[in-house]
Parts: C-alpha cells; sequence; structure tokens
DNA sequence: TGACGACCATCAGAACTCTGATTAGTCTCT
DNA sequence: AGAGACTAATCAGAGTTCTGATGGTCGTCA
C-alpha cells in the first residue's frame, strides 16, 4: 500500500495545499522559542521581574541615559511598546526618567539602586540558562545554528510576499 | 594586545557575571522567531486573520468539531487563550460553537463557510511563506536545523533552574 | 528665515499571552 | 453511591505586543 500512500498524500498536496503543521519549521522554531521564553520568564521572576522588563534593565545599565527610542531597537521592540515597559518599570521604582538637559523633547532613562539589585538578581538565573544552553552545544554546533538561523532570517526578510 | 584584551574580558565576566546579548543564542532565536512572525503575519492579513487565529483555524478545518481544549494543545497555546482566540473568530462568524450532544460539559467548535474561505486566502500565503523557507534549505541542512532546534529544547526542558 | 523631513514620546485601540481562580461535568476506584 | 482526580470552559487581571495617529523638537537645506 505504499503506492496509495504515496497517491493520497500528493493529491492532499495538490487539491488543499497544505503543509501540516508538524512538518512546517516554523512550528519548531516557535515551540523552541515559547519554551526559552517559559524558562527565561522563570529565571527572572523572583526577581519581580518579566523577561522584556530585564531586557530593557539589562541595556539600561550597560548605557545609563539611553532614549526610550534607543532602547526599543537594542531591544527588538518597537518604541510604544517600550514606553508601556518603562511605564511599569518606573511604577516599580526601577528606573528613573529626567529629561535631556540639552534635547528637551528626549528623556533619559537610567536604574535606581533598587533596579540594579534587582538585575543582579536576576541575571544570575538568566546567565545561568545561557550558559546551560551555551553548554550542550560544542562552539562548531552553536555556529552551525547561528548560521542555519541567520539563513533562516536571510530567506524570510527577503521574502517578496510581503511587498505584495 | 590580546592579552588585555582577554583579561578585560575575563574580569568582566567574573565580576559582572553578563554576557552580551548579541552572543547569547536565544536572542538569536528571539530575532528569527520575530521575523517569522511578521512574514506569517503579514501572509494572513489580507485575509482578515491574525496568525493564531489562522493557526486554530487551519486545525479545526482538519479536525471539526474538536474541543477547545484540544485545539489549544494543538496550537501550542493555553485553554485561556484559546478562549480569547475563539471569541474573536465566532464574533468574526468564522466559527460556529455547539454543545456536544453526549458530553454537556464540551463544546464543538467547527468552522462556517466564511471561516473555511478565509482560511483558504490565507493560506495560499502562509504555505508560500513555508515553501519558501523550505526551499533555501537542503534536506540534509533542515534536518540539521530541526536537531539542533530539539537539542536546544531538550537543554531548556531539562533545565534545573525551573526546579528550584 | 522657513519649510520639510527625521526623530522622540506617547495615546488609543486591539489582539495575544500568561497565571490564578472558579464552576461544572466525567471517570475511577472504593 | 460517594469521594477524589481529571478535564473543559471561562472570568479576572496583568503584561507585552502590534498598528495607527498625534504632537513636539531638531537639523538641514533651499
Amino acid at each position: 500500500m505504499v503506492v496509495n500512500a504515496y497517491i493520497i498524500d500528493a493529491v492532499r498536496t495538490m487539491v488543499l495545499m497544505r503543509m501540516s503543521f508538524e512538518e512546517r519549521l516554523g512550528s519548531h522554531l516557535k515551540r523552541v522559542e515559547q519554551e526559552l521564553q517559559a524558562a527565561k520568564s522563570a529565571a527572572v521572576k523572583p526577581a519581580g521581574l518579566t523577561v522584556p522588563q530585564y531586557a530593557a534593565l539589562f541595556v539600561l545599565d550597560e548605557q545609563p541615559g539611553i532614549s526610550a527610542a534607543e532602547l526599543a531597537r537594542r531591544c527588538l521592540v518597537t518604541p510604544q511598546t517600550m514606553t508601556t515597559i518603562l511605564r511599569n518599570l518606573e511604577s516599580a521604582g526601577l528606573i528613573e526618567r529626567t529629561p535631556h538637559p540639552l534635547h528637551k523633547h528626549v528623556i533619559e532613562t537610567r536604574p535606581t539602586a533598587a533596579g540594579r539589585k534587582a538585575l543582579d538578581q536576576a541575571d544570575k538565573r538568566a546567565a545561568a540558562v545561557e550558559r546551560r544552553l551555551a553548554a550542550a552545544f560544542s562552539e562548531e554546533e552553536a555556529d552551525t545554528l547561528r548560521a542555519l538561523l541567520a539563513r533562516v532570517s536571510e530567506s524570510l526578510t527577503t521574502d517578496p510576499i510581503l511587498k505584495s
């Protein structure tokens, strides 16, 4: 019945034009990213942070006084999203925002002492997750994974469907 | 000054315990997943669907009458999230929900004619994105990528930090 | 100088996503 | 039959994320 199975599959593909979820690369990517998100979330939660809040604090600690727009670019989110994240961080007393002395329209953001403390606490556990991840691969394997992901990225960002 | 660079890096690592964002595998995964999400979103948008709505309709079309809880498992979201998605789909007239004849507590969900039409329209473009993705890799490369992602997954789900 | 474009910040609205909690039906085992 | 476990559905609340729109500021270039 191998032939029948083949025919059925071919007909299904041609008629319905459907690919099952499991055979799609995107499903694998989504699941893994979701698990990573869950692991990081559990890691930073004891510090009272969410993952995006942790990311924002992380960048702020390296570059205090950065603008919200620049922060958004570093954290791979839109400025609107960053506004929301900063609002929550500020009301928790983890950051403070002051107008830029020269550019009046720019607001400088920097972590408070409490913010740095929360970041330290969160980073210990978050970095442990990343280290564990890194330890699961040889240098060569990690490079291969990065290269393949870059290929995915390139394939997606040059996709003509986005322009139609 | 190679030695100096090495020392500086080592000190930074030991004192701050920080890994920069760019060297983290998680960043690559997040960015790629985000791009994939954006591509799919653009693909299904002309049909008036969001990506989660498309995923739900897709599974519903294959298995009409499935319960919301089962649907949530297939789509990799929580039942609460699926409730939200189904509420939006129902108010758009793309699905209909009727009580199960035997199990009174279960509600059967199935796509309407309009739902199937939207799915067809969305799937043409969404499948094109996946096909383009698949075409960017040889069979062997795709297998390698899947295998490496599975290793990431395994590393994450067995992480002891989640139990502490 | 004045117009235009680029950029910053933010509001508004919508969707998705989670955790936590509640309510209720089904099943199993005693 | 009844207790306990499991599952289904959903509400409540919070956070993140997007698109779209608004208003203000800065710099450049005619």
